[in-house]
DNA sequence: TTAGGTTATGCTCAGGATAAGTATAAGCCA
DNA sequence: TGGCTTATACTTATCCTGAGCATAACCTAA
């Protein structure tokens, strides 16, 4: 199966990027001076508790962690994660590289802080924080209202969303652009009976963004009554934090991260919910007990969940065994078999 | 569907980067003359002709395009857009990030360079190059001779890694090891009976320069004869293509990439030969063909094809409005509709 | 004690997608 | 014209998936 691209799925941040190559590339390997930059470090620490799913914040939840690094451990991956689980008295589960996003813009003063961010998304579980200083975890939803259809599709999205993105698209100069600008808000916002596509994250904040309905699009002209609820963020931390979202949900669905976010033993419902928080949309409860069997992520721990309401459910575990007994699948070509 | 994680499936490549974090990550801006790096773009660029996978080298065929950027353009993707356009005189059909590595140990000139490189993927077509300075185009398959399975699995996967690898295995201190070892290079191998799996390059990279069977990995006290064949790299780029091909794999799965390689018309035979290409194996023809269909992802031109042996097969071309018209699908999970 | 609420768990069923193969068509060339 | 090559149409069996029914096992309040 081959399906869409450029357009509509580009993964591309650096919409309002600001730097570049000058000219052709060549293969130098002197450090010039001229062309020295910094470059931080921003982490997505994702956590689900009580079904809701959580991210790690500073700066009153107004920013991501973030940091300058510097020449002196392993690697960028084992730095976060020493980090990470100081914090948190937890082992961070699983740590991937997001995106690293450049340019001058981002944090406002002007073209001199030539900088990079390299962004990474980490799981891990809140219980247990050593909340010492100003990290706090906030649902991740404070920041992306439109983003929870667990109770079907929120109602800022009909009573909000809808009317205002109309609108930005009848702003457009022709009728062309018009359509087409609509056309992206219905494919990106399942409108006129799409399909909502839960990994869209990304596209639907940049689209939001891009008719200046996010306060970070309009930081001066701040005209805030016609803005989308959300809470915003510092510099482009949403973007980024969408870009972490967007990952998690995609990634749920072909590799069994789920289950670092989860404690130790955990009944199939609780796992259930854990991966309805991060998708942002129910599940068939049956038909996910099959699959979890089908695939053999779990087994039976032989105990019994205590105080809960119906029926008492069994008490499983995850299977680290099929981390080294099978690969990813993942095939959607018709491959043959000669 | 949920599948396999952490240890076999994790993407991080700077395995021996040398870059950290200074102690917790705060929220700080101003820039330091101390962390002051540099930053270098490096770019996988993908074409295929003739049915088989190219991408550009300079130096004669042993580095990647790369160089230094600063801070001038729009954005690290328009640079690497123009510049890349300027070099084949063919727009860049599709670009994205690939990876940001940093370490200190890449260029191998000591503790002092500190850089980061960010690795981006780009797909164009060879024909029309304006080949006037050293780039080239190189076969992929010359640095990765056994990712090449259209044929079978290449004699040397059995005559040369599958011994080397199982005297690697056999060389670790405990039994435990030892299993533990085997298990991995059979599950990224496809050994003892499992599925080759084409995406896995990276990880067969990578336990193939863990088990010291690449030269990148043995650069000083170079055993060259107990090696393995395929063509090295500068530093790491071979591990940057590795991770782009891996990339590629997995992309033409979900997206319609392929075309961006292909010319404004094609037959479905040179559609598959190049999705077969990029992938190392073959596919079933008539169900490649009925996919296409269903999927509405080409339309007939009316023209046919000239010149051809056997009958003459129709002509299509990419049907770009897909791109417009629908999401990426991508559902892997029991999701209810209620 | 029992009705009713809640969650757990087993099973069925239809439709669609997939892998693989059979059959036929339409060119070319010796 | 027979044989080679590629194109294209169909068939078949199997598996996967979405959806729902039915029952089990626990609790609480009437």
């Amino acid at each position: 199966m081959l399906a869409a691209s450029t357009a509509i799925a580009s993964h591309d941040c650096n919409r309002n990027g600001l730097l570049d190559v000058a000219g052709p590339p060549r293969k130098t390997k002197t450090p010039d001076s001229r062309r020295a930059i910094t470059a931080d470090l921003v982490a997505v620490l994702v956590a689900v508790t009580d079904g809701q799913p959580k991210i790690m914040t500073i700066a009153n939840a107004g920013a991501l962690p973030s940091g300058p690094f510097e020449f002196k451990h392993r690697s960028l991956q084992s730095g976060l994660r020493a980090w990470v689980e100081a914090q948190t008295g937890h082992p961070l589960g699983y740590v991937e590289q997001l995106y690293t996003f450049a340019d001058r813009g981002r944090t406002g003063d002007g073209p001199s802080p030539h900088s990079v961010s390299i962004s990474y998304l980490g799981l891990t579980r809140e219980d247990q924080v050593a909340d010492g200083a100003s990290a706090h975890w906030s649902g991740w939803y404070d920041y992306f209202p439109w983003e929870d259809h667990r109770e079907g599709p929120p109602s800022l999205l009909a009573k909000l969303l809808t009317p205002r993105l109309r609108a930005w698209a009848k702003s457009a100069p022709s009728a062309a652009l018009q359509r087409e600008r609509w056309q992206r808000a219905a494919i990106t916002f399942g409108f006129e009976d799409r399909e909502w596509n839960e990994e869209l994250v990304l596209q639907r904040y940049e689209l939001l963004f891009e008719a200046a309905l996010i306060p970070e699009a309009v930081r001066e002209s701040g005209n805030a009554a016609t803005l989308v609820p959300g809470r915003p963020m510092t510099a482009d931390h949403r973007r980024i934090l969408a870009t972490g979202i967007a990952r998690l949900r995609a990634k749920i669905k072909y590799r069994p991260v789920v289950f670092e976010l989860m404690p130790a033993e955990f009944t199939l419902l609780q796992l259930q919910r854990s991966v309805e928080a991060l998708a942002g949309r129910l599940v068939h409860k049956q038909n996910f007990r099959r699959l979890m069997e089908q695939q053999q992520l779990v087994e039976d721990t032989g105990a019994i969940a205590a105080d809960t309401v119906g029926r008492p459910a069994k008490l499983f575990r995850f299977r680290h065994a099929v981390l080294a007994e099978r690969a990813v699948a993942g095939t959607k070509l018709p491959l043959s078999r000669t």
